[in-house]
DNA sequence: CCTACCGATCGGTAGG
DNA sequence: CCTACCGATCGGTAGG
């Protein structure tokens, strides 16, 4: 009975029920891992019966890849114009991928933890967007050894892995209701980084 | 028929089958998770029956508590005793962590990944073990600091989930037969550390 | 989105 | 360590 409500009396907007589906997902797959998450925990988290989970999904598998190929893209799109010098764009960069983590923190957890579960073709594609990530980190260091912003002794593909990790090490610890905003990790995280890397 | 061979015409040194069953676990839950790791898998990977595996463990829950709970020791007892100034407490530390990871990355993936899995007392007691890990790297940052080693505008408590970030990273690329020895890895990251906190 | 159901697989056990 | 088995749960489907 309380289940639906006027329309126009919602208080946010409209969420279609693949969305919860997903949303669900993400916080299942986070506490139970992937193949500890039956489709039938979804349906009781969304309020539907099992067999019903099937007119919104293709099957378990596809809301995996879903979910993470999407997070795996934000941190490509949050990216997409970098633009100054060598470390400025690495502010940036730092500035965009916590903003990502921050906006879903769950999600992030799900990305990192989750894409073993994901094999053939769509791990492959996955893989590849990553690596893509990557290698924007790496032109941004290869940048500013050469412009002589950053230390010339550094090892650019080391360098990249380091940020990746202190960057990717965030959604295990940052929590969005603790006492540090996302703004402040940015900056110091960003300050111990160049730290690391300016000349 | 091939299966037993005489006591002294092994190779390496007698493993029991529980070893053998805890070692399999290890890449099981690494490939599939815990919870889409089978009792029926680990059955077949050691040559057992299903039932059998009982005969040497108390059941599938054990094994994953035991497996991060000894996980988590060993950087521990890696990094128990720490002398001499805070940077070098700081290197020596950064090439414990490495030398667990390096002896088993496998295991380490093991310990980040799929202690969710755990929950209740046992979570606790591990949770505690991790923390007091982290707590003697605090140290060691709280030390330096107060010695004039380190920069005095670092934040301790970010300094600290940067190192970790860094290190706990490390098994997510590191290979044992990749062309970086465990060695090499090392002293990458020591530098990249030290350049970020010295003075 | 529900009813009703499928074959497969799950962790674990009794008794040897 | 095997034989033989248990009740529970799994992902997914046909038909409405």
């Amino acid at each position: 009975m309380a289940k639906r409500s006027a329309p126009g009396a919602e208080k946010g907007p409209k969420k279609s029920r693949q969305q919860r589906i997903f949303e669900e997902a993400v916080q299942l797959f986070n506490k139970q891992g992937y193949a500890g998450t039956s489709i039938r925990d979804l349906a009781d988290a969304v309020g539907i019966l099992p067999g019903s989970v099937y007119a919104h999904i293709d099957g378990k598998h596809s809301i995996l890849v879903r979910l993470v190929e999407h997070g795996v893209e934000q941190y490509l799109t949050g990216t997409a114009n970098l633009s100054g010098t060598a470390e400025e764009q690495l502010r940036a960069l730092i500035d965009a991928h916590l903003s990502v983590i921050a906006a879903n923190v769950d999600l992030a957890l799900v990305v990192f933890h989750q894409w073993r579960h994901i094999e053939g073709a769509d791990r492959d594609r996955i893989m590849a967007k990553r690596r893509s990530y990557e290698q924007r980190i790496r032109d941004i260091i290869d940048r500013g050894i050469s412009s002589g912003e950053f230390r010339p002794d550094i090892d650019p593909p080391l360098a990249v892995l380091t940020i990746l990790g202190i960057l990717n090490w965030v959604p295990e610890w940052f929590s969005p209701n603790g006492r540090d905003p996302a703004a402040a990790v940015s900056k110091g995280l960003a300050q111990i980084i160049l730290a690391g890397v300016l000349n």
